[in-house]
DNA sequence: TTAAGTGCAAATTATTTGCAGTAAG
DNA sequence: CTTACTGCAAATAATTTGCACTTAA
């Protein structure tokens, strides 16, 4: 499970405001603890709202699922995640807002990054007229073997 | 719109019927129906539930939305459609199972098949040890330019 | 002080399910 | 006949929203 998220320290607090700040976007209580549970140690994340909300309770922060789903919703339009969907069920979002590859793990419903640098596109199919493409989804779905 | 279905003549029944019996599906009435709406005339189709539910009742065919879910889902088990996850809101199935890039259309959330030919990818990342790829999900996001 | 954010609980949307009735093999 | 399919209505699941309250700027 991706159910390992940055400590609460004064150094992921320092870390969280830094990028909502980056994006302007107000640090309220509880988005200054989701923010440090996500990007709080640099590294990338991906979580579904459920996720980080159990996550958020676990380390003792007391936010409520809707502000989590509006949180998120939030960093999406500020630009410090994107949305990805998947399967349907729920929506995953990613910290990482680069256009990257994901795997996809059939069995467990999980989601991680795909090494970026390993998928090489050679010819894309052109946008149909009077259209323009704006973003390549790419999910490799693996089970275990 | 993929507001287009097949019209329901007894040519377009009898190719619902044989794509029925190819799979083993059992044609109950409510099967042909839908079945002939999206294979009666050979082309593929991308379908949401409530889409084929609304062209069945338009073309006078009597089916519950719940029988159209069940019956989609049926087809996919079959291994006569696939399923196919783009905006987390909705599923579309594809009358076409082969293994082809999408086009998404963000204003009007409608998919279509992007020409398989187009696309060539390079080289695609390995699966992590003790997983193997089941399947590689490409979805070309476009909006009006 | 004031517009924006938060927390509930209730509302929505997409989809599934239970169960009694109906039809295909 | 017998098992699978259908229809409806009720159940779920993920997510959003309305509204009174709180808080950052």
């Amino acid at each position: 499970m991706d159910t390992s998220f940055a400590d609460i320290t004064d150094r992921s607090m320092e870390m969280g405001a830094n990028w909502l700040s980056r994006a302007q976007v107000r640090p309220t209580r509880q988005r200054l603890s989701l923010a440090s549970l996500l990007v709080g140690d640099g590294c990338d994340r991906h979580v579904t709202a459920e996720g980080l909300f159990m996550a958020a309770k676990e380390k003792g922060e007391s936010v409520s699922l809707a502000t989590v789903y509006n949180t998120l919703r939030a960093f999406c339009d500020a630009g410090l995640m994107t949305e990805i969907t998947v399967d349907g069920q729920k929506s995953y979002f990613d910290t990482c807002t680069d256009d990257h590859p994901h795997f996809f793990w059939e069995d467990s419903q999980e989601l991680s990054d795909a090494p970026s640098a390993e998928l090489e596109i050679a010819r894309l199919p052109k946008a149909p007229e009077g259209a323009e493409i704006s973003r390549v989804d790419v999910i490799i779905r693996v089970r275990r073997s």
